[in-house]
RNA sequence: GCCGGCAUGGCGAAAUGGUAGACGCAACGGACUUAAAAUCCGUUGGUGGGUGACCACCGUGUGGGUUCGAGUCCCACUGCCGGUACCA
């Protein structure tokens, strides 16, 4: 294709009969946007070459920039999409000017709720709904101009792509975690003559009954966002909790390796900080107690053993096992209604309308260790059966909760830590001095714990254990829209379907209403189900998060049949030698858990059994800020405060978009949207055309007669090379609005010029075009057209980045700020060279200074070279 | 409650410990126009003074501190935003 030949012809605008609500145009971006679009998409121009294509420069060094790739809702794009694309996209048109191959694809996290909802509501299957909505996210997007190598688009419906989904899922289920903490195959353990129950009972996939929300008026499972306060979002039904038979991923095994492996990436300390507090880590020890005439032990976790004397009861999660085995005759009325009662509730209501303590004692009492006193056993909902053991022994005076339940079931407490001064020992729970604990008297805390520790692992009824908050993640859902289970049942056991059967396609169901039972809606494909005579395939399908955990290795090698991506491609672009392979992934905080810690879960796993070579997916993570709305609240259809793009586009111009989303400010702020900001960056934009093109009588754009083929003059020359410097080191540093600004004050400087050297204009839009990349485009063309020696053909987001002259920023001249006291009096501009003690006498000889020192004397005068003098006198 | 982030003109913001407010918006004045829009030129933190070029003082949420010098560093506090919530 050749670029750029024909003079470009505009029609002319008819102002008279162009309204209001078709507001003329101040340059025709209407006109070039779409060319340009359609040009590099015809050009194929941001390909992205694989090793092993013949075109591909292994000698050039890789940048992966990624973004989250966005749920194609019917919404279409947000505001809010744009920001953060905007921000990948310009790194990576300026990382490919910098000689990098850089990967920056895009791509369709597509299954979900709200496409099974509408098939719910409508009958549309929803491969049609998210077909419709996949082809207009596609052209919203391409309307932006991003450089995205399309060729790699992902989708995660497709069964193209949940062929691997399933693949990795089968690695996790035919893997365990072995004793140096990784991942491998449960062949080993099957070599080791294990039982088929001990290699299930470790396997990263297990089958376990877990709670879901089940919703009898909606004859429904839930998912955890349908419901609000313990009831359905629609209709506002009351929600159960139920046990059913769920997969569950072992990410628990991997708590301490998510939690280490955090220090070589380079993300936000925040985001690091809100995952290690997810994993939740917690050092303590587990104490067995014993039920005093039954025998029975009760196992429980705490983080402070040193209190193990000030123990004066003990509490059960109601749905602790033991409860049914100690519960005397006359409690068991009580202990029953309450732990029916707690059943019921929902683990928001548990905690939130919680505030009152609430329990039942059992009737049982059980001895204490350390002392042999006999202490009644409660049982109480503010243990929870899914941390540390679902007992613990309650030391009223030093834990706030057991404070508070002690006082309200009048049970005793007693000091056992001795606070530092001014401190009341009542509900103190830091570190202090033992005291009423025999023979850890006078003990700091720190050393009472490692001393108990050691008394209670040589006598054998207790350990130092480290416990995680991080629960094993439920990966089950009673869903249609979600890839299924390459699993099926035969007797009552669980078992793989051959890789050979994968993909694994969902039935295509018409019925989508829910089943009216727990039963997941496959279910209703009998044909499906029965997968042999005796054996029925697994009804759930994977949670939305299955698809996002691995796409990003997916673009690597999107089309690959034989691999879930080839070795090479694997290699090439996440490899560079640290410990994530992903250069730059760029989306909103609130994945800062679940998403990011699912996807390093499940590559630690894949990097364990040698399928990539990074032990971390994401090396460096940028969290875009949210864009509220013009009223300062969040963007939201209640609200009326939605921009659509699509109008910003319409009317400003994807550049005057893309431009704005960058100028807001910071990257990673907060920033509410403003209609009139985006005015102004379409201004600089115009501003910018008219340096290049002029309007004349009829309304017709002409290349202008200003734009000459002559050098620039020194203060215009140095203003260009500051102006390549400043931007380029913007970009590195995502500081892309004072990057804007700066290319603003070039732009100004060149309007004010009665003559504009076109050599200068060329290496602006060089600078320009990973911004405004259809403007740099247009007007590097047409400006081929009338100067064809100065302009090599291809496109200006093929060339070079500008290098800058170092010496064309030196000063002949420099300003040097007098201060008196700190204070501002006067200023100087002397010859760069001027030597420190000339400038300093000059200073000292300065009219303005010496109306502030008179009278007093100089005790002092610091120079900061090239800046400012500051004269101390009193 | 706990954890994190933020606080600068009328607004969005900018400032390696060194001239606070670059750049943009809005506003105001001027040029062009029959007129308006658009465009171009200029003014624009506050208070006070000067006919004027200018000058002084005050000013980065509040109060202290370190420093020749603090929006920037330290301590204490206030307000707003986000996350999290009985994790023993």
């Amino acid at each position: 294709m050749r670029i750029g030949s024909p003079a470009p012809s505009y029609a002319p605008f008819f102002r008279s009969t162009i309204m209001s609500t078709e507001r003329r145009k101040q340059f025709p971006f209407d006109e070039f946007e779409p060319k340009w679009q359609a040009t590099w998409e015809s050009a194929k121009a941001f390909r992205t070459p694989n090793p092993g294509d013949a075109d591909f420069d292994a000698s050039k060094p890789k940048y992966f920039v990624l973004d989250m790739f966005p749920y194609p809702s019917g919404n279409g794009l947000h505001v809010g999409h744009p920001e953060g694309y905007t921000a990948t996209d310009i790194i990576g048109r300026y990382k490919r000017m910098n000689g990098f191959n850089v990967l920056h694809p895009m791509g369709w996290d597509a299954f979900g709720l709200p496409a099974e909802q509408y098939a719910i509501k409508t009958g549309t299957h929803p491969r049609v709904t998210t077909e419709a909505n996949v082809a207009n996210f596609t052209k919203q997007l391409k309307s932006l101009g991003f450089a995205y190598d399309w060729d790699r688009e992902v989708n995660t419906t497709d069964p193209g792509y949940f062929k691997w989904t399933q693949w990795i899922f089968l690695k996790l289920y035919n893997s365990y975690v072995g004793d140096d903490g990784k991942a491998h195959p449960i062949s080993e353990l099957e070599a080791q003559g294990l039982s088929r129950e001990e290699i299930d009972s470790r396997r990263l996939a297990y089958v376990s009954e877990a709670p879901v929300n089940w919703c009898p008026q909606l004859g429904t499972v839930l998912a955890n966002e349908e419901v609000v306060d313990g009831k359905s979002e629609v209709g506002g039904f009351p929600v159960e909790r139920r046990p059913l038979r769920q997969w569950m991923l072992r990410i628990t095994a991997f708590a301490q390796r998510l939690i280490d492996e955090l220090d070589g990436l380079d993300w936000p300390e925040s985001i690091k900080l809100l995952q290690r507090n997810w994993i939740g880590r917690s050092e303590g020890a587990e104490v067995d107690f014993k039920v005093a005439d039954g025998g029975q032990l009760i196992r429980v976790f705490t983080t402070r053993p040193d209190t193990l004397f000030g123990a004066t009861y003990m509490v059960l999660a109601p749905e602790h096992m033991l409860v049914d085995q100690i519960v005397t005759e006359e409690q068991l009325p009580l202990v029953e209604e309450y732990r029916e009662k707690t059943a019921r509730k929902s683990d928001l209501e548990r905690t939130e309308l919680a505030k009152e303590k609430s329990g039942v004692f059992t009737g049982a009492y059980a001895i204490n260790p350390v002392n042999n006193e006999r202490i009644p056993i409660w049982i109480a909902d503010y243990v929870l059966m899914g941390y540390g053991t679902g007992a613990i022994m309650a030391v009223p005076a030093h834990d706030e909760r057991d404070f508070e339940f002690a006082k309200k079931f009048e049970l005793p407490i007693l000091q056992v830590v001795q606070p530092p001064e001014g401190h009341d020992w009542q509900g103190f729970t830091d570190n202090g001095t033992a005291v009423n604990s025999q023979f850890l008297d006078g003990l700091p805390t720190p050393d009472a714990k490692r001393r108990i520790a050691a008394w209670l692992e040589e006598k054998g009824i207790g350990k130092k254990t480290i416990n995680f908050k991080l629960r094993d993640w439920l990966f089950s859902r009673q869903r249609y829209w979600g890839e299924p289970f390459p699993l099926i049942w035969e007797n009552g056991q669980h078992a793989a379907i051959p890789e050979s059967e994968l993909p694994l396609l969902p039935p295509d169901l018409e019925d989508f209403k829910p089943t009216g039972t727990p039963e997941p809606p496959l279910s209703k494909a009998t044909d499906w189900v029965q997968y042999s005579a005796t054996a029925t395939r697994e009804l759930n399908t994977m949670p939305q998060w299955a698809g996002s955990c691995w796409y990003y290795l997916r673009y690597c090698d999107a089309k690959n049949t034989e691999r879930f991506v080839g070795e090479e491609a694997e290699k090439y672009w996440m490899g560079g030698g640290k410990p994530g392979g992903v250069d730059l992934y760029v989306g909103g905080t609130e994945h800062a858990v679940l998403h990011l810690l699912y996807a390093r879960f499940w590559h630690k796993v894949l990097f364990d059994l040698g399928f990539v070579s990074t032990p971390e997916p994401f090396q460096r993570l940028v969290n875009q800020g949210l864009i509220m709305g013009e009223d300062g609240q969040k963007m939201s259809k209640s609200r009326g405060n939605v921009v659509n793009p699509d109008d910003v586009v319409n009317d400003y111009g994807a550049d005057s978009l893309r431009l704005y989303e960058m100028a807001m400010g910071p990257l990673e702020q907060v920033k509410p949207w403003s209609m009139n900001g985006v005015v102004g960056q379409y201004r600089f934009l115009a501003r910018l055309w008219r340096l290049v093109m002029v309007e004349d009588q009829e309304g017709e754009w002409n290349f202008s007669p200003q734009l000459q083929d002559v050098p620039a003059d020194k203060n215009l020359n140095k203003l260009l090379h500051k102006t390549i410097k400043k931007v380029g080191e913007d970009i590195e540093k995502l500081s892309f609005n004072t990057a804007i600004s700066e290319m603003m004050v070039l732009n100004n400087a060149l309007t004010q010029s009665e003559i504009r050297p076109v050599a200068t204009l060329l290496t602006f839009l060089k600078v320009l075009s990973p911004f405004a990349p259809h403007l740099a485009e247009e007007l590097y063309s047409i400006i081929r057209t009338q100067f064809p020696q100065l302009v090599p053909g291809g496109f200006v987001a093929d060339v070079t980045w500008p290098a800058y002259d170092p010496t064309a920023l030196i000063e002949d001249e420099i300003e040097v700020v007098l201060q008196v006291n700190g204070k501002r009096r006067d200023s100087i501009t002397v010859p760069i060279a001027t030597p420190k003690e000339e400038i300093e006498a000059l200073a000292l000889a300065n009219a303005r200074v010496k109306e502030f020192t008179n009278g007093l004397t100089v005790r002092k005068v610091i120079y900061v070279p090239g800046k400012l003098v500051n004269i101390v006198a009193n």
